[in-house]
This record gives C-alpha cells, structure tokens and sequence, in this order.
RNA sequence: GGGCUCGUGGUCUAGCGGCUAUGACAUCACCCUUACAAGGUGAGAGUCGUCGGUUCAAAUCCGACCGGGCCCACCA
C-alpha cells in the first residue's frame, strides 16, 4: 500500500497502541521452546504518578524487550506493582489526614488499600501510552502477568522465602541496638537512613570531680542523656586534662558517678575537649559502649519519650526533656553557656523525617555478615551495564557491618508468618504455599512442645521490611514456589534494570537474599541506569519545583519523540539525562525523514514477476554494503544495552546516505520515464527491489526505539508486524564505490550549482568524479543533469 | 570528611595515545528540487573543566585542584 498521510500523528499512535494490547506478539508463552530472555522489571510505588524518570527508563526496557523479541528469544516483560511498606503508608496517612498510630490494624490497612486503588489505574495508564508494551495489563497468576507485591500470592512466595531461610537457620532473633523511627514506631535498616545538616547547639554543662570538687566543663549537644552518661573521656594528648586519668566524676542533675578516662575517640578541638558518652546518642556511642563493654543505662522509650531512668524527665518527649534539662540547669549554674554547633549531621529517617535514635529492640535479622566474601565473589562475577557502576555495589558490600534487620512494626507489609507458643516460648512457623495474618488468625497445628490449641499460641504482629518483599521478584516472576519446573529452567533471571541509587538496597539484597535461597547468581546482566535531571543538571525533586510531567510530553509531541530522545540523548547507563522539552520536540523531527522516504519508496511495488527479473547495478549492492554496516552496529549495541549510538547512526544513515545519496541517484531509475536516460525494465526493477529491501530491513533495525511508526510503515508497505519480525542478517554484500567518494562529489556538485545560482535542475557544464563512481556514470549524470562527465583523481565541477 | 563517577562548540553527544576533534539540536544565509518547507543546501561557532606532569605525540595516560551527581561516614 502507498503511503499517503503527510505525517505521522500522535493520535495515529495511540491507536497502535490500542491495538497492540490486543496483539498476541507481546503475550507470554510459558510453554515456549525458545529461549527465555527475562526482565526483572522494577515495580514502581504508585502512591504518586509515575514521572518522568520512570517513564524513560520504562521505555528503555521496552526497547530491549522489543530487541530481544526480533532475536527469536521469548520475552518475559511483566509489569509488577509495589504496594508494600512505608511509602504506601505516609501517602495514606497523607492523603487520608489520619494517623495509623490511632487506629486499629485493620483500618490503617483499609487506607493503604483505598489508596492503591485509587492511583494504579492511571500509572499503569501512563505506560500504555508510552507505548510500552508489557506482556499483561491485568493481574493474573500466569508467568508474565501483572502483580503487585500486596497481593496473596506475591506475599505468600515472601513468607515461603522466610520459612525457608528460617529452616536453614540463616535468621535469627536478637535484641540489639537499632535505629529507631521514634515517629514512625519502627526499625529502619541503615539503607533508609540519609544524614542532614541540622543546627545544634553545644551546651556547656559542668560535672565534678568527686574527692576535689573540680569543675569540668564538658560540651554536649544532647543534655538530655546525662542520665545515660556511663564515662567521661578525653583525648590522651590533651594536657589540659590530663590530671583526670582515673578520676571519678560527678554527673551534674543526676549526681551520678562515672569514671573519666583518656581515649582517642575523644579530638581536642572538638567542643571543650573532653566528652560524656552516653547510650546512645549516636553510633560512636554504640560502638563505644561495647568496646568498654559498658552496661548501656537506655533511657529513651520507643515512643521518643524518657523513660524512668531520666529522672524527673520521665514521659517527656526528647525535645521536651532536653527544654525542661536546660532551664533547670541553667537555674542551678550547672549549664555556663550555649553556643551553635556548625551544621550537624544527623541521621534522619529517610521516609519520616524524624530524627533517629538507637535504642534496643527484639528484631528478626537475615545473617549476611558470614557471607561478605561470597557476595563479593558474586558482585565480581555477575555482568553488569556499565561495568563501572560495578564499584557501587563493592563499596557497599565492603561497607556493611551488621547482619540484615528484617523486621518492621509496622502494618501495610507481608506479615511474619509465625505464632509464639505460650507453653514452651517457642516460634511455630505457618506452612508453606498460603498467605497467613497471624496477628489475626489462629495457629492450627502442633508446635514440638505438644501443645496443640489454638488459643496457646501468640501470632505475630511484626511485618517485614519492604526489601523482604522487594528482593524476590526475579524469583517471583520466574514462577518460584508457585512452578518449580519453569524456574528450574528458565532461571537465573536475565535482565535486572535499576537505578544507581538502589544498588546497595534493591540490588544488593535480591543478590544475597536470593543466592541464600537459590545457591545462584540471579541475574546474568544487570542494566544500572543514572537519572532524568532537569535543564541545569540538577536532580529534580518536587520540593524544588523543577519536575516535568511525563503526561505533558505524551499529550503535547506523543511518545514517538520522548522514545527517540531516551534513544539519543545519550547513554543513560554512564551518564544523567538533561531533559528539555525543546529537545524532545526537536528529536521528533529527526524521524520525519524515515516518514518522508517512506512514503517515496512506497510508491513503488513489484509483482512476483517483476521481482524474480532484476538485475542489480552498483550504487545498489553499495547502499546493501552500507546497511550490513548498520546491522552489525545495531546487533552489537543492542545486546550490549547500547542504543544510544546504534540510533544514532541509523537516523543518520536515513538522511546523510539512504535518502540524500542513494535515493536521489535511483529515483530516475525507478521512475524510468526520461527519455534521454532510459534504463532496461530489470535494471529499473532492480532500483525499486533495492529500495523496498532497504527500507524494510532500516525499519527493523529501528523498530525497537521508534516502535509505533516504523510499525504501521511496515503493517502499510509489507504488510506485516514489524515487531514479529526476525533481525535482520547480513548479505554480505561488497561493492566498489567508495562512501566518501559518492557523498563528496555530490556535495560538490549541490554546492557548485548554488554558488552559481542555479536550480538543481540546470545543466552541469562539465565535471571530474572520482575514479570508484565510474560504475555509476549513467546515473549520476542523470541525477545532476552533468553534460561532460569525466573522471580523475580531483573532483572538479564546472557548472556553467 | 571519605569513596565512586562525570565534566568535549550556546545545548547534547562520539572519540578514550597519532590525519585539519564526530555527529545532532539551536543560530545565520540561500533555495519549492516529480518523498519531504514540520523540508533542502551551505556557513559560522570548540585553547576537549583548570593547572601541572609523562611522551616524538595527550581530549585520550598520571597527579592536584574546581564544578555536577551518586554512595558512604563515629564529629561530642
């Protein structure tokens, strides 16, 4: 069919993709023969619109999908949802303006629910009109389905990866020092932690010596830890307290003995020099605790509020009692002074906002300092895209110094599948393969102290962290639990893409997690992608005010534009984007041509007849040579994750040669209609062959990147669904002509007849080409109408 | 504070020891040419972040510094 339309349009668009989600092309077959190429797509929280970073990334994933489909390789390319933990819970609170806190467990999970109703529908909207093709837009339980991490299937396999990983006595229960979320009432694994710049004020206070009565300053910035002052320290070269080496001091407000000792911990320019250490005001205190193997004095609920060990302070909140502390000090003279600390960095829960405090708690952890070694041998050894973000992850698993905390007192995640049996105190686990709440239901079983009833067993109330759930979904996808002969062998996973920022938590825990399950590398590649940065290069961020709406650029420019800029814009794997909508508008243009000469070349057709009688002339075996070039850079980067350079040079062969050379020197040929240049019927069939053949195989070479055009061109002209297609292989073609030779002289000739001011349609009075053209004369000079040809080693043109 | 990473015409990008540094977008000039004015042809625009070093030769290797980003960290 000719192409008709003046260009493609983005309504033209949607309803490709309208059509598509129809296609069977994109549907997983769990019984295929071929070889699975899995993609470990990263299920986005939906508690907010998608934006634009996810929106690109997405689309690069959908190339490599489209990619690996062309290779004859069936793609698992699932859609999941993540619909667990903490973020889902703020929004709720947020949204709901209530405070789970307040409310019973059911109704906190109730908001949660009412909230992910409410905003999957227009995420998973947004990708549709990416034209990013999943292989399912509904859950289901088949390989290749949609899921969402909340569902009862998806938690039952995370509960199963827990009873499994709890046999193999890989976790255990322990009452350690944690970082506490005094608002949040929970643990958080130092991977939710960031650190900020918050004033602090250093509040001299004064201790005694106990037998002279000396005053000793002593700066703090948390007062209202005096009560769990267990020893006083200064730096072993600091003179000026040199005299308190093995002294006892005197607490000030509590009138507490505490010994005082030189350590290197304490820096002598730091405050007055010499400093209490009290548990826990922040990590140095921990640590410090345990090298003096000092008896932690925890004064500090998990509320955020004093306990009894303060004192007087009892029940007030941190900031209360650190108020109440100073001005009673300063009443009594035992506070000198206050002076602000230069910026302080405090670690800060990265989902609340709240201050961290370490306090002890019972929590569940999954042991991974015994298995450093072996996850560096695995960070070493499994691929990765760019092999520089490779370090990354080293660092972090160098930097890890507990085991994994993996349990949360919170509400909306997998629940922990277990009950206490009250007559022995030991944990029964729940069986394998369903989904249990046992904070609401009843044990039915046996536990091995013989007690058997139901109401003897306490269930438990704690959830895991959401990168419990998070971890397993290579082995989700693959059917893990759920159909042990698919995982068998379909695993390991072939493609997990992310961002650089989760490596040390996505990445890292579904790589241990995972390997403790499995004994395997889980993935074979791993695709680590840098961010969408706004026009200046900075981060964008709501609170900056500097976020661009993917919605914005689909509705304006359609997703053709946004596809081909994540294409060339660069390699989001080595470097950030900087989006600009003026840029995203103008790499739409650069398809017009494909669209253009598109158009041209279906103006041409064979029948079966014609087509068996070509006889091909030179200037087609080089555009042939040209495209095996095209192919074998397009093949190469696109296994590689590259399509930045191979789009790049595609679009470029489209103009600079396909349409500006070849085209212009076969068009007479094809058209076959100038008297002073006729060709015979098998050298004019041979022009159409050529073009039609080149197109076709510059179509699938795009197709991945400028899916929805190159898609209805082909579905126009062939007849057929170009994503169905297989990639394209060489022909090993050779020819005589020499690019550089073809494009130069043309150059020259275009140029001649412009500074001569003629139309490109004027007679050339005479020219010299060079010597490789010669197997083109009769068409180059048809196309520039050249009325003395000759060629030599110089191009020389003569226009008038 | 430490580690990693990036820094190439106005903007983005290729190159990662060796011809006059690749290409795009934007800018300017001219041009309707049997696919294309949402186009074509051509032009201008860069001391390859800065400063040193290695080399016959450096955008490319090394060091220091500056700037962006990510990650980590015990400053009372």
């Amino acid at each position: 069919m000719q192409i008709k339309e003046k260009s493609f349009t983005k309504e033209m668009e949607l309803a490709i993709f309208e059509e598509w989600k129809k296609d069977d092309t994109y549907k997983f077959n769990e019984n295929t023969e071929k070889k699975v190429y899995s993609i470990d797509t990263p299920p986005p929280y939906i508690n907010s619109p998608i934006h634009i970073g996810h929106a690109s990334t997405y689309i690069i994933m959908d190339f490599i999908a489209r990619y690996r489909r062309m290779t004859g390789q069936e793609v698992l390319f699932p859609l999941g949802l993540d619909q667990n933990g903490l973020p889902i819970e703020i929004s709720a609170e947020k949204k709901y303006k209530v405070d789970f806190t307040k409310l019973t467990r059911d109704e906190a999970v109730g908001y949660c629910r009412k909230l992910l109703d409410e905003t999957s529908a227009e995420s998973i909207n947004s990708f549709a009109k990416c034209g990013i093709m999943f292989n399912s837009w509904s859950e289901g339980e088949k390989i290749g389905d949609m899921y969402q991490t909340d569902s009862k299937s998806y938690r039952a396999v995370t509960q199963a990866t827990f009873i499994d990983l709890w046999n193999k006595n890989l976790i255990y229960e322990a009452n350690k020092v944690v970082n506490w979320d005094p608002k949040l009432q929970t643990t958080v694994s130092d991977a939710e932690i960031i650190y900020e710049d918050r004033p602090g004020f250093f509040h001299d206070i004064v201790f005694k010596v106990k037998d002279t009565n000396e005053e000793v300053i002593i700066g703090t910035t948390r007062p209202e830890l005096i009560c769990s002052c267990a020893m006083v320290i200064f730096n072993p070269n600091d003179e000026r307290y040199l005299h308190l080496e093995g002294k006892t001091l005197i607490t000030p407000y509590f009138n507490k003995e505490v010994p005082c000792k030189s350590h290197t911990a304490a820096e002598m320019d730091k405050g007055t020099g010499i400093m209490m250490m009290c548990s826990y005001g922040d990590l140095t205190d921990i640590r410090f605790f345990m090298e003096q193997k000092l008896e932690p004095i925890i004064a500090i609920n998990k509320d955020g509020t004093m306990n009894e060990k303060a004192g007087d302070l009892s029940g007030l909140k941190i900031i209360e009692a650190r108020k109440k502390i100073v001005e009673s000090m300063q009443n009594s003279g035992l506070l000198k002074k206050i002076t602000p600390t230069s910026a302080h960095r405090t670690p800060v829960s990265e989902r609340s906002g709240a201050a961290i405090e370490f306090i002890e708690m019972q929590e569940f952890y999954l042991k991974q300092l015994d298995y450093k070694d072996k996850m560096m041998e695995i960070a070493n050894n499994v691929t990765i895209y760019s092999p520089k973000s490779r370090q990354i992850l080293i660092d972090w698993i160098n930097s890890i110094s507990i085991d994994w905390p993996i349990s949360r007192r919170r509400y909306y995640a997998t629940d922990i599948p277990m009950w206490k049996c009250k007559k022995c105190g030991n944990y029964v686990l729940a069986e394998k393969g369903k989904y249990v709440q046992p904070w609401k239901e009843k044990f039915s079983g046996t536990c091995e102290c013989g007690n058997s009833d139901p109401n003897e067993f306490v269930g438990e109330t704690r959830v895991f962290d959401t990168w419990f759930d998070s971890s397993i979904s290579p082995l989700y996808i693959l059917g893990y639990e759920r159909k042990p002969e698919f995982f068998n062998k379909h695993s390991p996973c072939s493609l997990r893409p992310q961002g650089k920022e989760i490596v040390r938590t996505w990445l890292y825990f579904t790589l241990l997690k995972d390997y403790l399950l499995t004994e395997k590398i889980i993935f074979d590649d791993v695709w680590i992608h840098h961010h969408i940065v706004d026009e200046k290069g900075y981060k964008m961020s709501k609170s900056k005010g500097n976020t661009i709406d993917p919605q914005k650029i689909l509705n304006q420019y359609g997703a053709s534009p946004f596809r081909i800029w994540c294409a060339i814009e660069g390699n989001l794997d080595r470097t950030d984007f900087r989006c600009s909508m003026e840029r995203i508008q103008s790499a739409g243009k650069l398809i017009d041509k494909l669209w253009n000469v598109s158009k041209f070349v279906s103006m041409f057709e064979l029948t079966q007849e014609q087509e068996k009688n070509v006889e091909p002339m030179e200037i087609d075996k080089w555009v042939q040579s040209e495209i095996d070039k095209l192919i074998e850079e397009a093949t190469i980067g696109y296994k590689e994750y590259d399509f930045h350079n191979p789009t790049v040079r595609i679009i470029n062969f489209i103009r600079d040669e396909f349409a500006s050379h070849y085209v212009e020197i076969v068009k007479r040929r094809a058209y076959n209609n100038d008297p002073n240049t006729k060709f015979t019927e098998s050298e004019r069939n041979a022009a159409v062959k050529t073009l039609r053949d080149s197109l076709k195989t510059i179509l699938e070479l795009l197709a991945p990147v400028n899916a929805a055009m190159n898609y209805y061109i082909y579905k126009e002209m062939f007849n057929e669904n170009v994503h169905a297609q297989k990639w394209p292989t060489k022909t090993n073609t050779t020819s005589t002509i020499v690019t550089k030779d073809l494009v130069e002289f043309n150059s020259a000739i275009w140029k001649a007849k412009k500074d001569a001011t003629l139309s490109l349609k004027d007679p050339v009075k005479k020219a010299t080409a060079p010597e490789s053209l010669k197997s083109v004369e009769k068409e180059i000079k048809a196309t520039h109408n050249i009325l003395k040809l000759t060629f030599g080693k110089e191009i020389i043109v003569e226009a008038k």
